[in-house]
DNA sequence: GTCTTACAGTTTACGCTGTCAACCTGGAAT
DNA sequence: ATTCCAGGTTGACAGCGTAAACTGTAAGAC
């Protein structure tokens, strides 16, 4: 009970309070309003402390884009390990992947909406573990690898298309939501299955 | 041949010169270079003369924004008048849509994948007008409006995930671009013809 | 018990951003 | 000749990420 320390809760280490109002933050205001000087001044501390826990306001995005993947990973891991066909796997999996992106819409956003170059230095390595759960996709087709990777990305992309339309409200309020989402997923798996162009010939 | 006037040709108003110079920004190093200061320097004003001709540097990017439409809109209206069936023409509307996205990735960026809050400031009217092309999709699928709309916006979303993707290079380089790209759009133009399960109970 | 070293912060500063308020200036209208 | 105004400039403000230099404090070595 030593009286000093005035403003931060000198328990929890700098670098977690900054990661957890860095999380606030995004959740509360999105990704527009993270900025080193709110976060700081929001967890007690200057701006520049922040540098002493992280090289780069990037890799501090880096931080909550892997605790993104971290909870994508888990759900989608976990519904892919029910019972039922490939196809109706594929469907629950996919549900969970754009069920993910509606209510988490911030940390999507900074996963998979971020622009190219800023993304760039973001750890290949880390980004290939990170998208382990898009895998998921690909192996639940049961195709030869190459194939199924192309299946696996023709279902991803289909189900990115819709969530971050979803996310960036530039789809027709006036369209069921939730029959565009049901209807786009069946959509989806159907590109998973369904004979296609390049199928015949790619093995 | 007046003496006066060092730096910029006066036979081109400044407005024009201010669009032209954000043109050549825009498609030469991407939209994070655009700055107002940027634009000036290369125009030869300050960066505060751009306000005499646009409301904001945000009604600058929307005056791109309506380039960018106004060439997709053409492309896309002059391919759905070709001959063949729906589907056929179907598919290449949806062919034409990615050719733009990846011709032009830089206008695709700014129409389609910039953050929603930034959007938000878009005359609702204009973004109307502007996003006519994307009606073509429903028209096509000759269905009644509301299920041609939900129709529509899976091929739209669809087609908007891939490009998307592609653009950001989120997808593994590995894979074979064009047949992936075709059997996208085969996949998208399935979507919208063929029995999904709102198709039933939704007139 | 003093000296050293290292860590964990802060202060200050730089160059960049969009934008506003005030000022200036040349030419047309009265 | 005077006034007005469109179309520019200058200067400033608040905010951004971040680098460099400085400070206080705690632990270890002698």
């Amino acid at each position: 009970m030593c009286p000093s320390r005035p403003t931060r809760d000198p328990a929890t280490p700098l670098r977690e309070a900054i990661l957890q109002e860095a999380r606030t933050l995004l959740e509360g205001e999105g990704y527009a309003a993270l900025s080193t000087r709110r976060i700081a001044s929001a967890v007690g501390c200057t701006a520049t402390s922040i540098y002493l826990h992280f090289k780069s306001k990037d890799s501090l995005i880096y931080a909550l884009i892997d605790e993104g993947f971290e909870e994508l990973n888990r759900r989608v891991v976990e519904v892919s390990k029910g019972d039922g066909n490939a196809l109706s796997l594929l469907h629950d999996v996919a549900r969970a992947y754009v069920d993910f992106g509606l209510e988490r819409p911030e940390y999507y956003e900074i996963m998979f909406m971020l622009r190219a170059e800023q993304m760039e230095r973001y750890p290949v390595d880390a980004y290939r573990r990170a998208r382990r759960s898009l895998d998921v996709f690909a192996e639940l087709t049961a195709l030869p690898a190459q194939e199924a990777a192309r299946r696996g990305a023709i279902v991803w992309s289909t189900l990115h298309g819709l969530v971050s339309l979803l996310i960036a409200q530039r789809i027709d309020i006036s369209l069921d939501r939730e029959a565009l989402i049901e209807d786009s997923i069946h959509s989806a798996c159907l590109g998973a299955f369904a004979a296609l162009p390049s199928g015949a010939n790619s093995a």
